[in-house]
DNA sequence: CGTATTTTATAACAGTTGTTATGTGAAAAG
DNA sequence: CTTTTCACATAACAACTGTTATAAAATACG
């Protein structure tokens, strides 16, 4: 699978071939099509495993023992390309959005982890919101800043990363600061 | 290039070919390679194309005789996908996007866009500020949230289109709104 | 009209792709 | 030890790709 992320993320979704992948693995394309039926299993089941790795990683933040504030700022966090690590997944999330508007299975694929994504923020945001607002528009309002922050980060000249990561870490306090006063 | 646009949008980035786009161009591949170099010459010029055309529109909305608020938010709507072309648009800049965090020439091209939109966005802002805040920084925020909400739109399933419309008309309206008060 | 130039079509090329079939060696089971 | 199963490698296939070269048609021009 970090094969597969690693050629997606840094040569493209469409340079992530069998034989490419494989090379990349260490292996030849007997061994990727001995455990995946297709191309598209293959690339399916690396999107999965990139967004199960994330949502671990988030669930274990959500449930440390924090304060309610402080527990939503590192879920955020972590949804966030912030190191190399999340900048991968990052891009690739990035390469398979790209696909999916024009593949009914990827857009379904999205939609359930928007569903799981969307149901998390939702719970942390229940104790801080201010009475006039529901919990599910500041979850709604949540999500389409996280991915513009996440896309601005991404898709920013590697030079100037360091500096959208130091932007971005700004904007979310102030934004989560402004979900409280 | 209307005909690269509707395969990047309807089929993907990858099915775009010189044989597809000269299909659906109603043409041939000879007639491609007369006028593009390259297959990437010519998937580069739909996608300046396409940012032109978005371009002109919201040129054009930001001149019209309009309060600054009302010239803003007829700007922005203008960018978000809430009709059929500007879905097509988004989801060709999607594609795009998703190739570009692989590809250093897509990134500067994607770069060299964000500038201008981020100028116009701030002249629009700076008749509407409050005090103590920065128009720079209202119009990053203004563009993260344009991006993760056009994303949103785009990748909602068909049936759900017209629902999420509605709710990023809304949010765009709420969000207007709240840099005034 | 005839000629020059631009535009498009056709055809062929070598390279790459996903897929499938078959071979091979190592581990597991008896 | 023998056999069976599993994990992988190798090889071959037809299909499709971008690119290039060449021919034909359409247009502009004198």
């Amino acid at each position: 699978m970090a094969a597969s992320w690693n050629v997606i993320a840094q040569e493209g979704l469409g340079a992530a071939t069998l034989r490419r992948v494989a090379s990349v693995a260490g292996v030849t394309t007997g061994a990727l099509t001995h455990y995946f039926s297709d191309r598209d299993a293959l690339l399916i089941e690396a999107l999965r495993a990139a967004h199960m790795a994330a949502g671990a990683r988030m669930l274990e933040a959500a449930e440390r023992d924090l304060s309610a504030k402080a527990r939503l700022t590192a879920v955020v966090f972590e949804a966030l390309p912030l190191d190399y690590n999340r900048l991968t997944e990052w891009k690739v999330w990035l390469a398979f959005w790209g696909a999916a508007a024009a593949d009914a299975r990827l857009l379904d694929e999205n939609r359930r982890r928007y569903a799981e994504w969307r149901r998390l923020l939702q719970g942390l945001l229940e104790p801080l919101k201010k009475e006039p607002r529901q919990s599910s528009e500041l979850a709604d309002h949540l999500m389409v800043f996280i991915d513009g922050l996440g896309i601005k980060v991404t898709l920013a000249a590697p030079a100037r990363f360091p500096r959208e990561r130091t932007r971005a870490v700004a904007m979310v306090t102030a934004h989560i600061e402004s979900l409280l006063d």
